[in-house]
DNA sequence: CCACGTCCTTGATTTGCGTCAAACGCCCGC
DNA sequence: GCGGGCGTTTGACGCAAATCAAGGACGTGG
């Protein structure tokens, strides 16, 4: 680490970036300091080090906007700070949200396929961006870099995978149960034996990724609620009384022996 | 290739696998053969070749036959021929294939997340397995290997993406065309400017994959015959007329500009 | 060639969730 | 503090797909 702080320390920084003076955003040495740190090995050379800083782009987002340019490339997407949703469109204004990220998150966002995607901030965020051609050019010898990312690509698969069952077989309880667990873990703050959600999705959004409609998911809440496994609080918190009994309505297979 | 060869040829071979003795599967070295060429890079140096190949275990099955023991951990899969799907398992006997794979695809097998996962046979198969762990810390100083593993999760989780699109926002209609549509671009042989498709999984296992039921999937096929788009032989041979109409059919966005 | 088991197709009925509409609540800006 | 816009909740009704049932077709083994 002192090492990778002494490259920083060693370069003149681009011109600002137009996102630097949004408010509440940290400047692009911090960004990128935080994907160094995250992503990047500690024995990295100076010149694939300088490479990377030299792809970075920084861009940050209010909520609700899409802050990445439409280059017609993929992309390779750190979230530096702030939260994001990964939107699929289809024909007939169709959407589906096919994942979130949170700070600390590494992201491929595919220029196009079959449908055409979006990233999309959940609340006021800093990306840090590469076009992901010259960002695996740039990472094809660095056998580090390249397993942390095959790390993160091989987790987010099996969340996409997990998606698949919700979507393809579970009814819209399981479905919100789901969701309210996988959120419980992956942003929970403990409390009482169980735990608080402040939730940046709305519920408009927790819908499209769990495709269902506005309606159903408000309903499912109400429906979790009369069973005593949570209350809300405003449009953002949750919280959970009993995470197992969400667990078991989520469907979800119990702990193997 | 040639030092590839050579390497295999300095090597004595372990005990027979049972799977040797499956009719019309290929020796344990043919396989080896098969995913060293199609995964580990040219220059890779004999004592991680030796590693992997240590590594392997040869699984071969029938039709419907689950070959992979229950390691409790996760693996790492090629499929050196055949074909195969992955089965996620729910509570209540409720079951969602979330890939199919084919020769040359490489597959990561969970051992256990909220769901069970399987890897059946569609047809009979030759598997060459790896405990993934063991296959990751071979692998970390390989970056030509990481590399190549890498692009391959990402073209998983590409499909995945997509499949989530389709389970969440697709009428049945447009699921079953996107089905086929995929289907033609994987295994499709060209044919009187369409193309023919022997497919290997059932009614039963399309209906898994795309969150509907056996009756659902028969009607639609019934429908897009009706349309003029394809023709069934057999519960195999699909012959597809028309694949731009079926692209239309499928809700995929129009190509790009 | 025939028998059998399993897969596939087809029709009728039921159901969970979508759609439409409107009232209520929250949050932000002034 | 207040007003307005937008998000959320709630109720009624409709519909695409699931469920149930049964007949037809296919593929394999003897």
């Amino acid at each position: 680490m002192t090492q990778i702080k002494d490259v920083v320390l060693r370069w003149s920084y681009p011109q600002a970036m137009s996102s630097d003076h949004s408010p509440g955003l940290s400047t692009t040495s911090e960004q990128f300091d935080r994907f160094a740190s995250a992503i990047l090995p500690c024995g990295i050379c100076d010149r694939a080090f300088a490479r990377f800083r030299s792809l970075a782009r920084f861009d940050g987002a209010a909520t609700g906007k899409a802050p990445l340019a439409k280059t017609g490339e993929d992309q390779i997407v750190f979230v530096a700070s702030g939260a994001t949703k990964l939107v699929a469109h289809a024909t007939h204004g169709r959407e589906q949200i096919v994942a979130f990220h949170f700070a600390g998150d590494l992201v491929s966002v595919p220029a196009r396929a079959a449908h055409a995607y979006t990233l999309v901030a959940l609340q006021p965020c800093a990306l840090v961006t590469f076009p992901a051609a010259a960002f695996m050019l740039a990472a094809r010898a660095e056998a580090g870099l390249l397993n942390e990312v095959l790390q993160r690509a091989l987790r987010a698969l099996d969340r996409s995978r997990e998606k698949s069952i919700i979507l393809g077989r579970k009814s819209a309880q399981e479905r919100v149960a789901s969701f309210l667990a996988t959120m419980a873990e992956r942003i929970g703050a403990p409390q009482d034996g169980g735990c608080v959600l402040d939730l940046p999705m709305s519920r408009r959004d927790i819908a499209d990724s769990l495709g269902l409609t506005i309606e159903t998911v408000s309903r499912q809440f109400g429906e979790l609620r009369d069973l005593g496994l949570l209350e809300t609080s405003g449009r953002s918190i949750v919280k959970l009384h009993d995470l197992a009994g969400l667990d078991a309505r989520a469907g979800h297979l119990p702990v193997a022996a």
